[in-house]
RNA sequence: GGCGCCGUGGCCGAGUGGUUAGGCAGAGGCCUGCAAAGCCUCGUACAGCGGUUCGAGUCCGCUCGGCGCCUCCA
């Protein structure tokens, strides 16, 4: 299995199962109703981890959920609610959203309100090694002195400018590690600072260790997070003599008419919105369309065209197949072990779609969690007894009264197929 | 301005030097009482211009166009 490494350049080869494969995964900010481009790096740290799993590597997925953070204590105040009660419920929503993707859950999914112990030792650890300075109840990072700073973005330290300016800060490129409670924050947590709360990227170097050690093998996340997100997120953790994540994978972005899909922004869909007019399988089908670390455009046309395809998919199951044999299944290992290359994958599920092989579907289906597509339907009884009425009238060739029949089933939302020594019954699309 | 990515047939989208990607849509046909499903056939695709090479969508250069990051964002 091989990956394309953010950090080097160049796609690199895993360790081989049964590995073990440590994964870290940055989720979403919990203040509203997640978006479907929050779900893409969801569903693919799902799949990767089912992926390595189904080939006998041993995988532990951490997935947190940053329930501190700026819009959370902006959205609680707009909404004149406790900022701790927002968190909590737009937590739920998260949960209950990404459970109806229908892939499982990661192994541990952290949230940065349980996690300041942590965070606070290690905003110590780098104060000691003098990297962090304390400044008025806030504490920052100091770029200038982290040699390897701008390693993954590819940026020159001479280049950047200031990331949230601050007349606290020693040099502007620096990044708050620790904030003081401002007025308008409903919640903060004692310190050796005093009351505060953590800056954005230190809640994923310390939960990243809390659960997964000082290193390990995967880290993904949006491409938007490659800087300053990631950048100092390495940097606090190197720099605090972790050696952290080998391979970053940074998945491409959803774009809303050719742009980037962004709450910024305000061009959002959200996730329920998308599962409840197209449902689970056409979203996953989506995805799998599209290369990983491709950006990719989200629309009606192209969600039509991943629900056709869910339904071609569906209907091989509908008539007898043959298991297929093992060594075929390779083919569509040797795609996903290529970077985990899914529209490769796609294209090899269609053939053997084409050659009746379901059992090879199935296992494959199964990967992304969308061996749904190979359950039989079954129909009410009462269709099912106009459909075999209609069969005796069409052995009685009395077809009018068939075709009547078929109308009645229909109506019911089902369709029939004449099939050889009977008949089928399938949902009527949408 | 700096860093990076991309431009493939109506649409989506793989493919890092040399035999058809694949899907969706469309046309014709087979099958069917009629359908549906399925199957068969049909598209001189690689932004443009140069260059390297026996050979380039695939490497190099330039041009045009688009996107991301550099500030919160998956």
């Amino acid at each position: 299995m091989r990956l394309y490494n953010s950090l080097t350049r160049t796609r690199e080869e895993l360790p081989p199962a049964p590995g073990p494969i440590r994964m870290y995964v940055c989720g979403s900010t919990v203040y509203q109703r997640i978006h479907v481009g929050n779900s893409r790096p969801f569903v693919l740290a799902m799949w990767v981890k089912r992926w390595l799993e189904s080939q006998g590597y041993v995988v532990r997925l951490v997935h947190n959920i940053t329930d501190v953070d700026d819009h959370v204590y902006e959205e609680a105040a707009k909404q004149g609610i406790d900022s701790r009660v927002l968190a909590d419920r737009a937590t739920a929503w998260f949960f209950e959203d990404t459970n109806d993707l229908g892939l499982g859950r990661p192994d541990v999914e952290p949230r940065a309100s349980e996690t300041i112990p942590e965070i606070i030792a290690l905003v110590r650890e780098l104060i000691g090694r003098e990297l962090a300075y304390e400044s008025q109840g806030d504490v920052y990072f100091r770029v200038a002195r982290f040699g390897e700073y701008g390693r993954l973005s590819g940026a020159q330290l001479e280049d950047m400018i200031a990331q949230e300016p601050s007349e606290l800060k020693e040099d502007q490129r620096d990044f708050a590690l620790w904030k003081s409670q401002k007025a308008h924050e409903d919640a903060a947590w004692d310190s050796p600072w005093g009351l505060g709360r953590p800056g954005w990227h230190i809640e994923c170097s310390a939960m990243a260790e809390k659960y997964l050690g000082p290193d390990f093998e995967l880290h993904g996340g949006g491409n938007d997070l490659r800087f300053p997100h990631h950048e100092n997120e390495l940097a606090q953790s190197l720099g605090a003599g972790r050696p952290f994540a080998r391979v970053w994978m940074h998945n491409g972005m959803l774009q809303l008419d050719a742009e980037k899909m962004s709450k910024s922004l305000g061009n959002v869909v959200t996730l329920r919105n998308v599962l409840d007019v197209w449902g689970r399988e056409a979203l996953l089908l989506f995805h799998l369309s599209g290369h990983w670390r491709q950006p990719v455009d989200f629309n009606d046309e192209v969600m039509a065209q991943a629900a056709a395809q869910a339904e071609s998919l569906r209907n091989a199951f509908r008539s007898p197949g043959a298991p297929g044999r093992e060594e075929e299944f390779r083919a569509f290992e040797k795609a996903l072990n290529d970077d985990f290359n899914t529209p490769q994958a796609l294209a090899v599920l269609h053939e053997w779609r084409r050659e009746q092989k379901v059992g090879l579907m199935r296992r494959g289906l199964e990967v992304f969690g969308l061996a749904s597509l190979a359950v039989p339907d079954t129909a009410p009884s009462d269709v099912q007894r106009l459909a075999h009425e209609r069969q005796a009238a069409r052995d009685a060739r009395q077809f009018a009264q068939a075709d009547e029949l078929r109308d009645q089933i229909e109506a019911a939302g089902w369709e029939v197929r004449d099939a050889t020594g009977g008949f089928e019954l399938v949902p009527r699309p949408g």
